[in-house]
DNA sequence: CACATTTGACCGTA
DNA sequence: TACGGTCAAATGTG
């Protein structure tokens, strides 16, 4: 499955945690910069934003923890359906198995189980607008596999896609694999920025966002020098930075949100049945330092505050699909 | 009219 | 060459 196998573990783990390190690093900087200078603070966002990537993939390369990370028979063959609390839908963080036979997750790409009571597929609402573009019949699969791509891929050339495909086991879940990035989103707020809108008002909020994470980051960090452990190698105590509601609405009209809901700590949804994978927790890394740069990034080029508070439940949480060569 | 979906054809990859 | 992914014309919807 995993076609990266990788004899470097340790070395690995020097990377990611001087990687992690990094991001600590930054998010000091951004933390000391957030009140004067807008700019650099964007410019560090992204920085965030790219070393975390970086990390993330080390990790999805499975050298990591020198487990492989192999989305084997036993991940699939009992999905975590009592994980799934939400009435309306729910996403899993497991990673299930398609009958993929190309190059499937060669890029990083993420996949997550979805569940939906009632609606179809079609229906549910990742917080992202997509057009479907195609469908197919796969084989060994019950179901047709439907191709979406963001709607903004002409009028702002987002390259983000996703597929969906009803779970054979159980009809009323859906496994939806994403590719890249949505590059929209940020053009939104770019764009926003070059509105001439007034410059960036110091925001606490960012501010104890960056004090979280930066705490966050700490406990981490230490808990990879500790080695190859059977639990939680990389968790986020995520209560830190998920629970917060973010002040404003960092991105553009176009963008709405969603009923997913992401769970980010397994320990809270079923702990008894995945302890803390090597998926899960990559997950929780990538999903809570991609929010706060999200934020960061916004909160740094945009100004109006407005009073639409946003969920963080549909901010991006799965992979991205670059640089994943480091 | 603009935008979304459907659907068969086409194409690249393994 | 089969399969999975994408294209694009036809069709549907508001």
């Amino acid at each position: 499955m995993e076609s990266v196998v990788d004899g470097n573990g340790g070395g690995s783990r020097l990377v990611v945690m001087a990687e992690l390190s990094r991001i600590k690093e930054l998010v000091k900087q951004l933390d000391a910069h957030l009140r004067d200078c807008p700019d650099l603070c964007k410019h560090l966002a992204e920085q965030i934003f790219t070393v975390t990537e970086r990390s993330i993939g080390m990790i999805r390369s499975g050298s990591f923890d020198g487990r492989k990370r192999s989305a084997t028979r036993s991940d699939l063959d009992s999905p975590p359906h009592s994980a799934t609390p939400s009435p309306l839908s729910g996403v899993s963080g497991v990673p299930f198995r398609t009958n993929k036979k190309r190059k499937m997750m060669a890029k990083g790409n993420h996949q997550v189980r979805v569940s939906s009571a009632g609606g179809g597929a079609e229906t549910l609402d990742d917080g992202y607008s997509w057009r479907k573009y195609g469908q197919k019949e796969i084989l060994g699969a019950q179901h047709r596999r439907g191709y979406y791509r963001c709607t903004y891929r002409k009028t702002r050339g987002c390259a983000a896609t996703k597929q969906v495909q009803r779970a054979d086991e159980d009809p009323t879940l859906f496994d939806v694999t994403y590719h890249g990035t949505h590059t929209c989103v940020h053009k939104t707020a770019a764009a926003a920025a070059a509105a001439n809108v007034q410059p960036a008002t110091p925001n606490p909020d960012a501010r104890s966002l960056l004090q979280s994470l930066s705490s966050s980051l700490t406990v981490n960090t230490e808990g990879l020098t500790s080695g190859p452990q059977q639990s939680t190698p990389f968790s986020f105590s995520s209560p830190a930075v998920s629970s917060l509601t973010p002040p404003e609405n960092c991105f553009g009209q176009g963008v709405s949100f969603s009923p997913y809901r992401l769970e980010l700590s397994p320990a809270t949804s079923d702990s008894s049945y995945y302890p803390m994978n090597p998926f899960e927790a990559e997950w929780s890394v990538q999903s809570e330092l991609q929010k706060l740069a999200s934020l960061l990034v916004d909160a740094t080029s945009t100004t109006a505050v407005e009073e639409t508070p946003f969920s963080l439940d549909g901010i991006e949480f799965f992979d991205f699909d670059a640089n994943f060569d480091v």
